[in-house]
DNA sequence: ATTCCGCTTCCGCCGGATCGAAGCAGGGGG
DNA sequence: CCCCCTGCTTCGATCCGGCGGAAGCGGAAT
């Protein structure tokens, strides 16, 4: 099997066992399980924590039970659960650096003149973590909150994608709907593909009216300190105000925004 | 002071004094403080939990000390912490379970036009792992994550126990309370068993109206890579607009799907 | 200065956490 | 085909940490 060879969890063996409240023991449990980033087995965790097997057993069972964790399915690993994924994201929307983003948002906005948003990949769609209008009459109106757009047709979704390891980037790619929004919204696998490249190799993603018709938008990454794509940041304006290759020059400009908003991110 | 109207952090008051582990009740109040949107004071916590004030303070200053929770600068009140901060941002990047099944339901929804769910049994209850709706305005609204549906009276419920070896099946159904949801709920043991035979040489269930009045439901099974169902997808419908006979037709494309689900569980 | 309100601390009781050890199930090898 | 081996689950006696009433304390408003 692929599993055999032993992969430690955690580098550095934090002192979870030295820990003296059983509610920290559970907290870090979960801690070492997120960080994991794949299906964990009891055994695993045992190795990864130094905790008694059975005080390990109790503490999952639970998580289980309260939805926090949940099982996968067919297997005995634990993985994230429903309540979980969701307390995850709302962690990140009320953060208590969220006001310094938006402070770097705000500044941005004002020095470009345009609408930036800070977004996130989340189950597979962009969900915006942060968004700041510019003050013009023409704006693209978004309900607040609960947003989710599909990553194919705008540009942060596009350079999320493209920032993904490539085996999961292709078989989200293979799975997803590739709706049509505009008549140039890109529904063609292979020409998604190639975009998520160019993108790739370019360092900012760009949405030429492909998910509403007269809206273009740059989108450039956000990495935390260990360089990894954790979110991205991205201006977007009217057409007729701001035209595409006006909106490029602003890449300079992003990416060091997005640079700051990084270091915000532990 | 700007603050002094009564503004609930919560709407609905989860049982959260009712919860009996203390390590359950401590990640509640990490909700209820995530989910503010801003920093709260211990007074505020009392109100929207229902926990006594020792014990929340306690709970606060051992996330504090563990860097979980810091205090507003100049304030008293409690903020997300450096630790938890990463935690929700762990939380997003190593979600990407949820996302594939995510996307997969997402495009079967795209395509099918209705809302789709993912379940699986769990204590002889049916639980969604995820569920996505579509986008018409009469749904059913169910909170995602936390229900348990009775296995007897919805299209997943029935298929799930059609699934299970022969013994634990019986045992179960033997179990089973078999309340009327509806009029047309099975609640005869021998109807209900016949009903499963039937599944089980069809490969898929359907819900009539068995579980709310209006609404129908299709089941096929997901299978591991050994073949074991582990979990199944629906799709469900309010009659009106989906009659049952229609909801059939989908049936080969919920198994194409269903193929997809089941090649991400080891 | 005084009052008041809300945060913090104290302490004895009680219950849930602990973890060694044994039971059990499933899979791989002989 | 059977047996062993590995890893999950359950049990139970012990004990420590959580519990929450109540009192102490400090800052802010009057």
């Amino acid at each position: 099997m692929a599993s055999s060879r032993v992969v430690p969890l955690t580098a550095g063996q934090s002192e979870i066992a030295g820990e003296t409240s059983s509610t920290l023991k559970a907290f870090a449990v979960l801690e070492v399980l997120v960080r994991a980033g794949r299906a964990v087995t009891l055994a695993q965790l045992i190795q990864a924590t130094d905790l008694p097997k059975p005080t390990l057993h109790r503490t999952l069972t639970l998580f289980e039970e309260a939805g926090i964790l949940s099982r996968e399915p067919g297997g005995r690993a634990y993985i994230i659960g429903e309540r979980l994924s969701r307390f995850g994201l709302d962690v990140l929307r009320n953060d208590s650096a969220a006001t310094e983003r938006r402070t770097i948002l705000n500044r941005v906005v004002r020095e470009l003149g345009e609408s930036c948003n800070l977004a996130v990949l989340y189950k597979g769609a962009v969900i915006y973590l942060d968004r700041v209008e510019a003050d013009w009459p023409l704006r693209l109106q978004l309900p607040a909150g609960g947003v989710a757009l599909p990553p194919h047709c705008c540009a942060s979704g596009k350079l999320l994608l493209a920032n993904l390891p490539a085996e999961e980037r292709d078989r989200l790619v293979e799975l997803m709907a590739l709706e049509s929004c505009t008549p140039r919204t890109i529904i063609d696998r292979g020409m998604l593909g190639a975009e998520l490249a160019r993108i790739a190799a370019a360092g900012y993603a760009v949405d030429d009216e492909e998910y509403v018709l007269g809206v273009a938008c740059v989108a450039v990454p956000v990495r935390n300190r260990n360089g990894d794509v954790v979110a991205s940041v991205a201006v977007q304006g009217a057409t007729a105000r701001l035209p595409l290759e006006r909106a490029i020059e602003f890449v300079p400009h992003l990416k060091a925004a997005a640079f700051n908003i990084g270091s915000t991110f532990g």
